[in-house]
Formats: structure tokens, C-alpha cells, sequence
RNA sequence: GCCGGCGUAGCUCAGUCGGUAGAGCAACGGUUUCGUAAACCGUAGGUCGGGGGUUCGAUUCCCUUCGCCGGCUCCA
């Protein structure tokens, strides 16, 4: 038998038998390798380690702690899932079931519904079947007989993608009584899973079409150790401890109210407070930065959406047009063609290019009900939207400063980590856009070479684009690591010519100009949501809608502590007084669970001293501090917008 | 919109195998005047999401509708 040549990581190579498998390779290599490795990359391509290696080349084990290793594993566990299912429920046919991001799932078709004992069953089956130890098995069957064996089994959904994907000959692999038509790789054995729970179910579609049949997707997870299982799991509680929702009814931020309807928001006294904090601030930015504040309609006649393309390519996210006298207006689901008509109500010079118009713009978009969540995903939002006019050469400066405005403003309010993506158009449905194909290509290549030139790495994402054209997208990363699209800078090269927008060039002819639309923080509604689960509902003092709170120890102390509020009132810091009849514990709870950033305790030794006893909401009792050396403190704290102190 | 779950006092929740409901917190009244995360006593509060049906009787069972939650799909 002829040998082949295999050449390890660290750069040395030894000859082995054609046909050796991976696992061989891993043990004359030593046992500690062969127990750790879950699959091998062989020439480049992920492989079993039981699959035979058939041509020299490089060779690597891929072990729990590469990213690759934990999909195979997760994919495996995967397999595990739908074992269980199948032998619990026979009547549940099973459809696809990769890793996700956390974890994995696995689809299934099946008449009657999985309930949380169905889940708990499961996951006990599971852990039997990885007692048990099974081998997950490599199959190779040819195209149509593999189909036959399945068609018999009563898997239609697998046949159907067999029919779809499956090579001439393709693999399947076995897992106990379980045989799934799988690309693979897996991990040797179910032995090998180590921690994994079975975590929801929850409606899908068969191969994400609506219009096809239900199908009920199992969520599970499952990690190296017991330990990441259960960080994980911590988390997942974490996170609904941060959850915007819950935190704004407690913190009388906002709400939604039934009788108004769905996805419409409600700012109350102390949400609106902090929207007022973002927006001042937003508008100082804006004019800072040679922006123009504008305002335009909420409705605006239907033809005028009509010329801007949205009644075609945007008419599932509007809401109906309304009748009045003889006429159709519609409630805007964008600000553009506002600010395009201010743009065309007189004639421009390439002098004042480029124009730049803000607008803290209102928008209603119509969204299924089912897609509606908090504030993250509304009916009714408002966004901190700009149009900026210019000429085609002005473009890549004005995108550039966009981007960094973005930036400048995120981390402002104390994000730092982002995912920048650059979203074009679909090739495959041209349908889905305005424009031709010569002018998306030349505008996702001026936006690419923006990123390119401010060496800010990006992803594309084919299919993201709007349909008036290509945009960037900057998503935050929180507290917590998840991330949350909110910046959008789009090109749009079509609407200047479908409202026939015009400038005067040096030459003295019209030209065309080119538009970019943006927003910063998106929406403010989403923006609001994301701050309250990065913070908790803690914010920075600057955006702390009380910022101080004076707790007077007993009735006696009272005109001191109005004396206090009147002071700190008088040096613009948001404060609060809490003299009811409660005790000063009772009162520190309070706060504390309004998350007030300092509650200002007065008595005797305070008015005695013209002082307040400080205790910081996250650190607690800091001592007394006089008021005027406290005062200036604190109100430095706000004019610097810190995010720590 | 689709699949599944849920809707009981302002909030969080218990309960009724069909005989019109209960706790804690909040609110209100009083007592207490207190030094860094919940003082004590009392009072009041509910068309059991809306509509319809079955029934002698429905908060409970059935249908329908609205809303919420978890996903799918779509997006700021």
C-alpha cells in the first residue's frame, strides 16, 4: 500500500499507510491528543477522525478549544437531540439542526406539540444515549438508494433535502438507532459531550418559509464543561434581569398601552427626562458638527411616496394612507422625502454643498405583531435622522465623518465595542432595488473604499441593502456582549433623481447630487432600550433622570434638607426630596432600587456642618462632604458626562 | 402574519375538578421621628383582558377577539 505524507502544525511531516484514519495519526502522536481531539482539519477540509486519509498533506487536530470544535461539538449534540426525539416520538419527523451562536436546535415536524415535559424527557433520554457512549457512524449510500432507505424510514423531510443537496453518493451518520443525512463531521462519540442542556421550544418554518409547514424547533446548548454550561446559563439570567421591559415599568421610564395599540411608546416623566438629557446633547453635536436642524410633516400626500419609490419597494412597512378631502396622505415611514422637498425648495450652489439637515424625525412603520418587542422593535419611533446633500466627490469625506461621528457619539454614552457591516444588494433579486446595476456597484464600492481608507475591519452582507441603496451599519456590542444595530449610514443615488434634486456647478450647469441618509443611535426608542439593559437601568449620572436624592434623617431636619435640594437644584443637578414618613432605611432602599446615583442623607452632624452624608449607589457610604466642595464635584461629574467615577 | 404559551387588585402572584375570589408589596388613615437596603396598626381596592355560547349558575368549559411572552420571518 502506497504511504502519504502528513505534515503536523509545527512544520515536520511523517509517512503513514494510505488509508490511515485521523484517530491513528493522533495516537502515534501521543494518547492525550487522541482523547482530546474531537475532529481533524485534513488539507483544509473538517473531517471525522475515523474517515480514512487517502492523499498526503497537512494535517491538524481540532481540539475543544478552537472555535471550529465547539461547532462540531454542538452540531454532534445536535444529533443527540433529534435521537432522543425520534425514539421518545415517533411521530416527530426530524428536519434540520445546526449550532447556533449559543448553541444549537433542531427541527422538527411533528402533529402535536411539545410541552416542557416533553423537554425534561428529553433531555434525561439524552443523557442516557451519552452514557451509552455511541459511536457516531459515517454512511455512505448512493444518491438513490439512500433516498429509498429514508422514503421507507417515513422521513420525507429528509428525502427532501437529499433530493435538493445530497452528492451523487452522500453521507449519513448513525447515532444509536437515529441515522441522519449529515455532512458532518462529529465527533467521535456521544461519550465525548461533556455539558449540554435542553434550553426551549418554540415555533419555525421548514426551511424559513412562511408559507410552508410548521415546524417546532428544540433550542438546546451545550459546552466543554459543566462550568461554561453554567456561566452560560448565568447569563441567560443576567440578561433578563436587564431586561428593558421589567425595568421600565419599575423605573416609570415608558410603556405601552393597551388602549393605544401595539409598538407605540409612552415616555414617561423620568424616560423622558433622559430623552431630553440625549437629545440636547444630540443637537449641540449636530450644529457643532455643521448640521441644520429641520422639521417636516407626519403625513405628506401619498403621491409624494409615490415618487420616492416607497409605495413600491416599501409599501409592507406602511401604514394605510388616510382619506382626506379627495386625498391620500400617508403617515411618514421615513423623513427622507421631507427633507428632499426643503432641498428642492429653492436652487442650490455647489457653494453650500454639502447640506446637511437633521431631523429628531417621528416615523411610523407598520410591523406584523408578532415581530413587536419593547422598545427594541415599535410601530411608532423617532429617529435621529440626517440627510446630507453633497456632490459625488464630497461623498467619501462626508461618509468618513458619519462614521466617526457614530463612533464619537457611542462611546459618549459608554459603548466601545463594535461590528461594523457593509450591506449590499442581493445579486439574485435585482427586483428588490431602485437604480442600476453600474450604480450600486460604483456606490458599495465608494462605501467599501471609506472603511478601507479608516482601516476599520467590516463584514459585507450580501442581501442587507436598502432599496435605494447601499449602507453601512455599525453595530454595538453591550454590556453583556450583545450586539444591537443601530447606526446606519446609507448611500442613495436614487432619489436626487427620481425628485430631480439639482445643484448649480462651477461650470454653471445642473448636476445631480448624491445623497446620505443616516442615523446614529437609530432609532431613539431602541437606543433608550439598549442604554437601560447596558446599564441596568443605572445610567451615568449625566442621563440619571434624579440625579440626587436628599433623605432628611428626622421631621427636624427638614428645612435643611430643603435647603439642600434648593442648592443643588440651583447648580442644575436634578434633585429629589424623600421626607415621608418612612425610615431613613426604608428610604435608602428606595433609591437604591430607583437606582438614584447619590441619596444625600442630612442630620444633625450635616446641618451642624453645612454638609450631606454621600452614599453612592454602587459603592454606598462615602462620608460626609461639605456642600460646597460636593456640589462642584458632582456637577463636574455631569458636565464631563462620565460614564464611571 | 405563523407556531406554542399566557392574561386574576396599581405591581408580583396564589386560587376556583362550574356555586361571582386571596396574599405580599404599593395606595390611603393613624401611631412612630428614626444615621446608610423594608417600623407598627388599620382602611380601601377586583365587570378574574373584551364579546358570544353551553349551563339553574361561568373567573373556571367551548368559540371568538384584543393584548403580552418565547420563537420563525422581517427590520431602526
Amino acid at each position: 500500500m502506497p504511504n502519504v505524507q502528513i505534515t503536523f502544525p509545527d512544520g515536520t511531516s511523517r509517512e503513514f499507510a494510505q488509508g490511515v484514519t485521523a484517530l491513528e495519526v493522533a495516537k502515534s502522536l501521543g494518547p492525550r491528543l487522541a482523547a482530546d481531539a474531537l475532529v481533524a482539519k485534513v488539507d483544509s477540509r473538517l473531517l471525522d477522525l475515523t474517515s480514512p486519509i487517502e492523499a498526503s498533506g497537512p494535517i491538524q487536530f481540532i481540539t475543544p478549544s478552537s472555535p471550529e470544535g465547539l461547532e462540531v461539538y454542538r452540531h454532534s449534540t445536535a444529533h443527540l437531540l433529534a435521537a432522543a426525539v425520534t425514539e421518545l416520538f415517533p411521530d416527530a419527523h426530524p428536519g434540520i439542526g445546526p449550532p447556533t451562536e449559543t448553541g444549537f436546535y433542531y427541527d422538527f415536524y411533528r402533529e402535536k406539540s411539545f410541552t416542557e415535559e416533553d423537554l425534561a424527557k428529553i433531555e434525561a433520554k439524552m443523557r442516557e444515549l451519552q452514557k451509552a457512549d455511541l459511536p457516531y457512524e459515517r454512511i455512505h449510500y448512493p444518491k438513490e438508494e439512500g433516498k429509498k432507505l429514508f422514503e421507507q424510514m417515513g422521513e420525507f423531510l429528509k428525502c427532501q433535502l437529499i433530493e435538493e443537496k445530497a452528492e451523487p453518493v452522500f453521507s449519513a451518520y448513525r447515532t444509536g438507532k437515529f441515522l441522519d443525512f449529515c455532512r458532518g463531521p462529529h465527533i467521535p462519540s456521544t461519550g465525548r459531550i461533556k455539558a449540554f442542556k435542553v434550553l426551549s421550544v418554540a415555533g419555525a418554518h421548514w426551511k424559513g418559509d412562511e408559507k410552508s409547514h410548521p415546524m417546532q424547533r428544540i433550542y438546546g446548548t451545550a459546552f466543554f464543561s459543566q462550568k461554561d454550561l453554567d456561566d452560560f446559563l448565568h447569563k441567560l439570567e443576567e440578561a433578563k434581569k436587564r431586561d428593558h421591559r421589567r425595568l421600565g415599568k419599575e423605573l416609570e421610564l415608558f410603556s405601552i398601552q393597551d388602549d393605544a395599540g401595539p409598538g407605540l411608546i409612552f415616555w414617561h416623566p423620568k424616560g423622558g427626562m433622559v430623552r431630553k438629557v440625549i437629545e440636547d446633547w444630540l443637537r449641540d453635536e449636530l450644529l457643532k458638527r455643521g448640521y441644520d436642524m429641520v422639521y417636516t410633516p407626519h403625513a405628506m400626500r401619498l403621491h409624494l411616496w409615490e415618487t420616492s419609490g416607497h409605495t413600491n419597494f416599501y409599501r409592507e412597512n406602511m401604514f394605510g394612507a388616510m382619506e382626506v378631502e379627495n386625498d391620500r396622505y400617508q403617515l411618514k415611514p421615513m423623513n427622507c422625502p421631507g427633507h428632499i422637498l426643503i432641498y428642492k425648495s429653492r436652487r442650490r450652489s455647489y457653494r453650500e454643498l454639502p447640506v446637511r439637515m437633521a431631523e429628531l424625525g417621528t416615523v411610523y412603520r407598520y410591523e406584523r405583531s408578532g415581530v413587536l418587542h419593547g422598545l427594541m422593535r415599535v410601530r411608532g419611533f423617532t429617529q435621529d435622522d440626517a440627510h446630507i446633500f453633497c456632490m459625488p466627490e464630497q461623498l467619501e469625506d462626508e461618509v468618513q465623518a458619519c462614521v466617526e461621528f457614530a463612533f464619537a457619539v457611542l462611546s459618549t454614552f459608554g459603548f466601545d465595542r463594535y461590528e461594523v457591516e457593509l450591506s449590499a444588494r442581493d445579486p439574485e433579486h435585482p427586483e428588490h432595488y431602485a437604480g442600476t446595476v453600474e450604480e450600486w456597484e460604483r456606490a458599495e464600492g465608494a462605501l467599501r473604499n471609506t472603511l478601507e481608507r479608516m482601516k476599520i475591519p467590516f463584514k459585507t452582507m450580501l442581501g442587507e441593502a436598502v432599496f435605494y441603496g447601499p449602507k453601512i451599519d455599525v453595530k454595538l456590542v453591550d454590556a453583556i456582549g450583545r450586539p444591537w444595530q443601530l447606526t446606519t449610514v446609507q448611500f442613495d443615488f436614487n432619489l436626487p433623481s427620481r425628485f430631480e434634486l439639482e445643484y448649480v456647478g462651477a461650470d454653471g450647469r445642473p448636476h445631480t447630487p448624491v445623497m446620505v441618509h443616516r442615523a446614529l443611535l437609530g432609532s431613539i426608542e431602541r437606543f433608550f432600550g439598549v442604554l437601560i439593559e447596558h446599564y441596568t437601568g443605572a445610567f451615568p449620572v449625566w442621563l440619571s433622570p434624579v440625579q440626587a436624592i436628599v433623605l432628611p434623617i428626622s421631621e427636624r431636619h427638614g428645612a435643611y434638607a430643603r435647603e439642600v435640594v434648593g442648592q443643588f437644584r440651583a447648580a442644575g443637578i436634578r434633585t429629589e426630596l424623600d421626607d415621608r414618613n418612612e425610615k431613613l432605611n426604608a428610604r435608602i432602599r428606595d433609591a437604591q432600587l430607583q437606582k438614584i446615583p447619590f441619596m444625600l442623607v442630612v442630620g444633625d452632624r450635616e446641618v451642624q456642618a453645612q454638609a450631606v452624608g454621600v452614599r453612592r449607589r454602587d459603592t454606598g457610604d462615602m462620608g460626609s462632604r461639605s456642600l460646597a466642595e460636593f456640589i462642584p464635584w458632582l456637577r463636574q461629574l455631569i458636565d464631563t458626562r462620565a460614564v464611571k467615577w
